[in-house]
RNA sequence: GUGGGUAUAGCUCAGCUGGUUAGAGCGCCAGAUUGUGGCUCUGGAGGCCGUCGGUUCAAAUCCGACUAUCCACCCCA
């Protein structure tokens, strides 16, 4: 027995951790919606689940980062050194986990090919804002093996294919090719130059690069066209973009990716100015947009990663994939006033009047239940007008009342809630027209 | 990490320039109908007015700090 006082002045109320949220039963109803459309189209396609640990070793979000993992990244990570002195981090992102399970599975070597979706709970230590909290869920699909276009082609299909059947008309979805490993070196040096040359030549009154731009040109140069200053984004207009300055190969490979797009009838607008923040990403990168919901407006973001797979040590692989923030797609959802389908009212409302009626009343609903028939009992005695107050609310067509008088006749009401009309039915009625309806 | 908004009943909010027992709508409970719902009417429960401090005869109200939350910037694997 603790001394210590639940609650009173000075006692502070317990509360979720900032960025964690509770999603309550209706909503989580949005939830279960997308999730189970999102496996029903992904087994469609022939990807199969898989669950990876909410917590890797820390290095394996070190190296999947890359040079990119710059001080902001690592900082973002829940990391924390356990009882046996290692450090691990709860996975910021899916891919990283599973892509360390196939290598370490052996899998990859096995089959020239692998389809896989994860459905989970990722950590980022970020501030929260609308559409952006610290405990959130993705649904991803990561594509292994194909270095082909259509692989690109399938995955973004996939992606409008499944927005489409949740409901959504005015997506947008944003298409990109930033090059392979090779050609954007080649890029980023081009763009320094290229950004070097504007400053040295610019005039005064003219627009000028931010501060953040300025050290992004040496840091990362291909992030100025995120930027959304005014100045920076007229300057970025007059840059070489990076879809017009990638290797043949890479050109060829967006093509051919564009015409298959087409080909399936997928709209999708040409975005030079969509950059990632991490350098793993190969040739094609995609996002999709939804408007009304905020600041953080992507519920859709992918791309290629053919060098991942190998540098976390296994062998070279081609991969495509794409994630969904599950939260913000829900905003979305409620912003474009599209809804899961109801639940059907549960048909069956019993009441027990008496104390003595209640142990019948039980044993009918278990009765009901055994027979998957789904029933309404509170589990305790009320009064006709609360019980029946209670039976309209819940949306129940039939309420079965009994009392002491009809335990003692060895009947039942059945009151029709929608005609107001009552018969009295004997148990064994009562049980047929349960199991029948 | 930076900036701004907000904090009053379970929910949505009102409370004017400080001034008696802090209000409304919805929801909840009950009664009108002693064993019959929805509609209506009546009543009731439910508030450290976010926390701490300051100004004042007097603070939900003004000031400060803190905390939480929201929005935007930043970032976005």
């Amino acid at each position: 027995m603790s001394e210590v006082p639940r609650e009173g002045p000075g006692i502070e109320p317990l509360q979720a951790i900032r960025g964690m949220k509770d999603i309550f039963p209706p909503e989580v109803r949005y939830y279960q919606w997308v999730e189970q459309t999102a496996r029903q189209l992904f087994e469609l396609y022939g990807y199969r689940e898989i669950r990876t640990p909410v917590l890797e070793p820390t290095e394996l979000f070190v190296r999947s980062v890359g040079d990119s993992s710059d001080i902001v990244v690592s900082k973002q990570m829940y990391t924390f050194v356990d009882p046996g002195e290692r450090s691990n981090t709860m996975r910021p992102e899916g891919t990283a986990g599973v892509v360390r399970a196939l290598i370490e599975s052996g899998l990859l070597k096995e089959t020239s090919q692998q389809k896989l979706y994860y459905i989970g709970p990722m950590f980022r230590y970020e501030k929260p804002q609308k559409g952006r909290l610290r405990q959130f869920t993705q649904i991803g699909i990561e594509f292994f093996g194909v270095d082909h276009p259509a692989a690109d082609a399938e995955v973004i299909t996939l992606c409008t294919h499944l927005l489409h059947k949740l409901g959504f008309k005015g997506v947008t979805t944003r298409l990109n090719n930033i090059g392979c490993r090779e050609c954007r070196k080649a890029y980023n040096e081009v763009l320094r130059s290229a950004i070097a040359e504007l400053v040295a030549n610019q005039d005064e009154g003219e627009p000028a690069w931010c501060d953040l731009c300025q050290q992004r040109a040496h840091v990362n140069p291909m992030r100025v066209f995120d930027c959304k200053v005014e100045d920076c984004r007229v300057l970025a207009s007059k840059l070489p973009k990076v879809s017009d300055s990638v290797c043949e190969t890479c050109a060829r490979h967006a093509e051919r990716l564009a015409g298959l797009l087409d080909a399936a009838g997928v709209a999708y607008e040409l975005a030079p100015d969509l950059v990632r923040g991490l350098d793993y990403y190969t040739r094609t990168v995609f996002e999709i947009e939804q408007g009304g919901i905020g600041a953080q407006n992507a519920v859709v973001g992918g791309g290629r990663y053919d060098n991942l797979v190998e540098d976390l040590g296994g062998p070279p692989t081609p991969a495509v994939g794409m994630s969904i923030g599950l939260e913000r797609l829900v905003l979305a959802l409620q912003a474009a006033e599209l809804a899961p389908p109801p639940p059907p009212d549960v048909e069956f409302y019993i009441l027990a009047l008496d104390e003595v009626a209640v142990g019948k009343a039980f044993e009918l609903a278990e009765f009901a239940r055994m027979h998957e028939v789904p029933v309404i009992f509170d589990c305790q005695a009320r009064s006709a007008r609360a019980g029946l107050r209670a039976a309209s609310k819940s949306g129940a067509r039939v309420a079965l009342i009994i009392g002491a008088d009809e335990i003692e006749r060895g009947v039942c009401q059945w009151k029709n809630l929608e005609t107001s009309e009552q018969v009295e039915l004997t148990f064994d009625e009562i049980e047929r027209n349960l199991t029948e309806t």
